[in-house]
DNA sequence: AATATTTACAACCGCATGCTG
DNA sequence: TCAGCATGCGGTTGTAAATAT
């Protein structure tokens, strides 16, 4: 019943890994690189599948991978960015380099989620009924797996290339995507896919942008919360999303430019500018 | 000291997506 | 256009270590 396995089961090892595979796995990857995960295990002498392979490679072993507890500059900025970008731990970890999404992940879990409705508890009584608000709506939102990060979600926040493995032997390191982020967050307007589904949830603009959620809500998928809900109405053919790409394209520049500084700014800026473009859509 | 509970984290699973022929 | 494959991603599980009782 139901898919069948990624790889042949058989015979093939699982569980954690032995110092022994770690080397073989290295060893391999620093020769030959890891052009076909599949094919890896076999040509590495490992008794794992491919998927097992790549996960401990881009989990554990990469060199540029930063080892050790989180710092609480860390553990903040992961607050943070949860609250923007959600469950999206890969955007996350784009910008936290050296640390991976199962890392950020696992973190989250068992750590910052408490760290999180502790702070909330110790919030005054009128910021906790507002948190609660949203807090509730977050909580509708976890069933799907995605924040209250709707409206931000409509920009396409992820550098599309921080999903380009294509450079295997070479891991695309975070600080290297953060070192483009006019390409990166650019880049979004090619991925075709999300745009084209976004016809599908074009609304008209008689309806208030809640109304429509609302509206949606039993039947929304995941794609939702990545896609685009509108175009505008007048004709034009000014991209809207580009300009919030391009919006948030400064933040992240600004953001890299300041953030060796002070990075309190960047988050009021972009909560700041988040509800400015939010109050921009509902107006249409 | 023994046992129960919690925490931390590595690893697995299955779905989604992009690419290619 | 479509099917098959490879890979990315997020949710979940398993388990060892730490802590509490």
């Amino acid at each position: 019943m139901g898919r069948s396995p990624c790889c042949e089961k058989l015979g093939l090892k699982r569980g954690p890994w032995s110092k022994e595979e770690d080397d073989l796995l290295i060893n391999y990857i620093n020769k030959n690189g890891h052009p076909n995960w599949r094919a890896l295990p076999k040509l590495a002498g490992l008794l794992r599948c491919g998927k097992s392979c790549r996960l401990r490679w881009t989990n554990y072993l990469r060199p540029d991978i930063k080892r050790g507890s989180f710092t609480a500059e860390e553990e903040d900025t992961i607050i943070k960015l949860h609250k923007v970008l959600g469950n999206r731990w890969s955007a996350i970890a784009a910008r936290l380099p050296g640390r991976t999404d199962n890392e950020i992940k696992n973190i989250w879990h068992t750590r910052l989620k408490k760290k999180m409705s502790k702070s909330q508890a110790q919030e005054t009584p009128e910021i906790q009924e507002e948190t609660m608000k949203t807090s509730k709506s977050e909580e509708n939102l976890d069933i799907h797996s995605e924040p209250d990060n709707s409206n931000l979600d409509i920009i396409h926040l992820e550098p599309e290339n921080s999903r380009d493995d294509s450079e295997i032997s070479s891991p695309k390191i975070n600080h290297e995507i953060q070192q483009q982020p006019s390409s990166s967050t650019h880049s979004s307007s090619s991925t075709s896919s999300s745009e084209d589904s976004c016809s599908n949830t074009i609304t008209t603009s008689s309806e208030s942008l809640d109304q429509i959620m609302l509206d949606n809500l039993l039947e929304v998928d995941y794609d939702f919360w990545s896609e685009v809900l509108w175009e505008p109405v007048d004709g034009s053919n000014h991209n809207n999303d580009n300009n919030l790409d391009l919006s948030l394209t400064s933040l992240e520049e600004n953001y890299q430019i300041n953030s060796s500084l002070d990075d309190n700014w960047l988050w009021d800026d972009l909560f700041s500018r988040s509800n400015e473009l939010m109050l921009e859509l509902s107006e249409l």
